[in-house]
DNA sequence: TGTACATCAGTGAACGCGCGTTCACTGATGTAC
DNA sequence: TGTACATCAGTGAACGCGCGTTCACTGATGTAC
C-alpha cells in the first residue's frame, strides 16, 4: 500500500527512456518519405492528401505530426529523398551488357532519357516531376531541388575535360531536364519522342 | 386586354435574341482567360481558386459557368491564351535600339533568359511556368501545352540554315525551358543566374 | 413610337466534399526498482 | 525476478476551412409588335 503511493506520487524521471527500439521511428519515417516521393512524384504536390501517404506506408494519418511538423515540411523532404533514395528506380537501375566500360555520366543520360524514365511518373527525377510545384514553395523546397540539381552538375563536371566544364555541365543539366519536361508535357507521342531524342544526341555529342 | 392574353400564351420564338451586344459576352470571356493566365501562371493550378480569378476579373464566381465548363476547360484555355495574348508581357516586349536589325529568333532568345522573364511570375512563359501541373493535366491541357512548344520550335527551325534543323531545333527548346526552370527551382540566387547564362550562351551559340 | 417581353449575363447564397490539422485515447515497450 | 510505470508511436473521430459547383434570382438589353 505504502509502496503504491510512494510510486503514484514519485517526480518523473529525466534520464532517457526508449520505449520502442531506437531504429524504429528512423524506418517509419523513411517509410512515409518514400510513399510521399513516389505520391508526390506522381500526383504533384496539391494532388495528394497525407491521408493517401499515411495509408501508402501502412499507417494512419493521425500518427503523421509525430514525424513531419506538416505538409509542406514532408514535400522539401521527399525532394531531398531522391538523393539518398536506396532502392533507386528501375529507369536508374538499368544495365548494359558492357556497363562497367562506360563512364557514369555517359550511363546516366542514357538513362535519363529512357524510354523506362520517359513512363516511370513515380520514380521519375525530381528535377522534371516537381518542376513547378518547387517554383511556388518555400526556401526549405528550393534547396532540396537545388542539391538535387548540384549533384547532377557534378557528374557531368566531373566527365567535362574542358575550360569553361561548369558552364557547360550547367547548359547539360538544363537540356537533360528541358527535354524531359517537354516530351511529359506535350501531348503527341511522336513529338514527345523527338523532344527526348533530339535533346539525348546533343547531349551525347557535348559529352563525347 | 385579349392583346395582352395573346401575347402571355404565344409560343416563345425560334429566332434570334440578342439581349446583350455580340461583343459583349466574348469581351467578358477574354478578361476571364486573361485573369485566369496571370493567377494559373503565379501560384499553379491548385493554388487559384475560380472565386479570384473572377474577381480578378471584376466579376462574381457564379457567372463562371456561362463562360467555361468547369476549371479544367478553363486552364487548357488559359494555357494556349499566352499565344494569342493581345498584352504581351513586359519581357516580350523589351526592344534593343537596333531591334529591327536582329532575326527573330536571336531577340526571342535574349528575351527569354532576361532577368525580367527570370523575375516575371505572371507574365512568363507557360512551358516554364505550367510545367508541371500540364504532366498531370488532361488531353486539352496537353494540347495547349504543346500547340506553345510547337510554336517556338518553329521560329528557331526557321531560323536555322542547316541540315538536321528540325532536331536542333527541338533541342534549344528544351535547352531555354530547361535552363529557365531550373534557374527559378533553384534555391541560391547566384546558381541561378549560372543557369540562366550557361543556357542563354550555349543557345546563342548554335543559332549563330 | 412606345411597350411588353424573352433571353441570358451576371449575382450571391448554399451545398457538399475533401483536406490539413488537432486531440483524447490506446497500446507496445524499455526501465527502475 | 517480476511488476508498476512513464513514454510516446500510432489510432481514429472531429473540427474548421476553402473550394468547385449549383441554383433561384436580378436586371440589362435587343426584338416584335
Amino acid at each position: 500500500m505504502f509502496k503504491i503511493i510512494f510510486w503514484r506520487y514519485r517526480r518523473p524521471r529525466k534520464g532517457r527512456i526508449m520505449p520502442y527500439s531506437p531504429e524504429h521511428k528512423r524506418d517509419t519515417r523513411e517509410k512515409i518519405l518514400e510513399s510521399a516521393r513516389r505520391l508526390f512524384n506522381r500526383r504533384g504536390y496539391a494532388g495528394v492528401s497525407i491521408e493517401e501517404i499515411m495509408s501508402d506506408a501502412g499507417l494512419t494519418h493521425g500518427g503523421f505530426y509525430r514525424h513531419f511538423g506538416g505538409k509542406d515540411e514532408l514535400y522539401a523532404a521527399a525532394v531531398r529523398q531522391f538523393l539518398c533514395n536506396k532502392t533507386p528506380a528501375a529507369w536508374q537501375r538499368r544495365r548494359e551488357p558492357d556497363a562497367a566500360m562506360i563512364p557514369r555520366a555517359l550511363r546516366l543520360v542514357d538513362a535519363y532519357f529512357s524510354l523506362e524514365h520517359f513512363d516511370d511518373h513515380e520514380g521519375c527525377c525530381p528535377l522534371i516531376a516537381m518542376a513547378s510545384d518547387v517554383q511556388r514553395g518555400g526556401a526549405a523546397v528550393k534547396a532540396a531541388y537545388q542539391e538535387v540539381a548540384e549533384h547532377l552538375v557534378e557528374v557531368f563536371e566531373n566527365h567535362l575535360n574542358e575550360p569553361r566544364a561548369r558552364e557547360r555541365a550547367l547548359a547539360l543539366v538544363a537540356l537533360c531536364v528541358g527535354g524531359m519536361v517537354l516530351a511529359k508535357n506535350v501531348g503527341d507521342r511522336d513529338l514527345a519522342d523527338d523532344f527526348r531524342r533530339a535533346a539525348h544526341a546533343e547531349v551525347l555529342g557535348a559529352l563525347r
